[in-house]
DNA sequence: TATTCCGGTTACCAATAGGTAACCACAAAA
DNA sequence: TTTTGTGGTTACCTATTGGTAACCGGAATA
């Protein structure tokens, strides 16, 4: 799921692109936020996405950087999942994706709903 | 290649991630920046891309109203591509993601190169 | 005794993305 | 006459992604 050709490009923009550029990290990232969340919330949260593709992204962004995993050693057990400076240094990227998307999306919804 | 599911959510950012959001889009805006720039240059610029998928994000990218497509009726045929408003209020994500990854990029590549 | 809870893991299968190579038009140049 | 240049398209095949459902431990609860 992430792209080595991409990671081992000498273009900083392209490594990042290979790291975080596929549709359920920003997802991820956005719905995690400044706050400290489980991974059944996550589960529970993120429309459509399977547990196993959800922990697949959660041990990459962990492994970049850009997640924090505590394990209580617990039964049943607890993990909570943080963003890390990393991570939240992105988080107004996806700010600023969701503006830019506000103000050029051209809306294809319909006005009202019955 | 574009994900339906997220495009059609009611989240403004979860559809901006269902229209840019995969490996291709964010390097192809990249690459084109400000300029006007012809098919085959991006094909011979970014690495590793086929046309096949070149022509698909293209056109796709077009359809979002992230780039205008001007065809010259000429033969041989030259077809030029210029990032559109909306594309072009792109450029500064991808410029602080590029800053984003410089600041925070663990470096695993070595010092040095014999 | 059986079930629930939680955060996974695993095996298996289906859907999708993506690559390759051939082909196209048509004019100009060799 | 053949080749070149351009921006694709197409058929075909493979690699990757992603989904489903079953299973796990081990204590608490019913």
């Amino acid at each position: 799921m992430r792209d080595e050709r991409f990671c081992n490009s000498n273009c900083p923009f392209t490594r990042a692109i290979g790291t975080i550029g596929n549709k359920w990290k920003p997802i991820i990232i956005n719905v995690m936020g400044t706050r400290s969340i489980r991974f059944g919330q996550l589960d529970a949260i993120i429309p459509h996405i399977s547990r196993k593709v959800l922990t697949e992204q959660l041990k990459e962004l962990e492994e970049d950087g850009l997640l924090e995993r505590y394990a209580y050693k617990e039964i049943p057990p607890r993990v909570e999942y943080r963003l890390s400076e990393k991570g939240l240094a992105f988080l107004p990227i996806l700010e600023s994706i969701k503006e830019w998307n506000l103000k050029y999306e051209v809306s294809t919804m319909p006005a009202m709903e019955a």
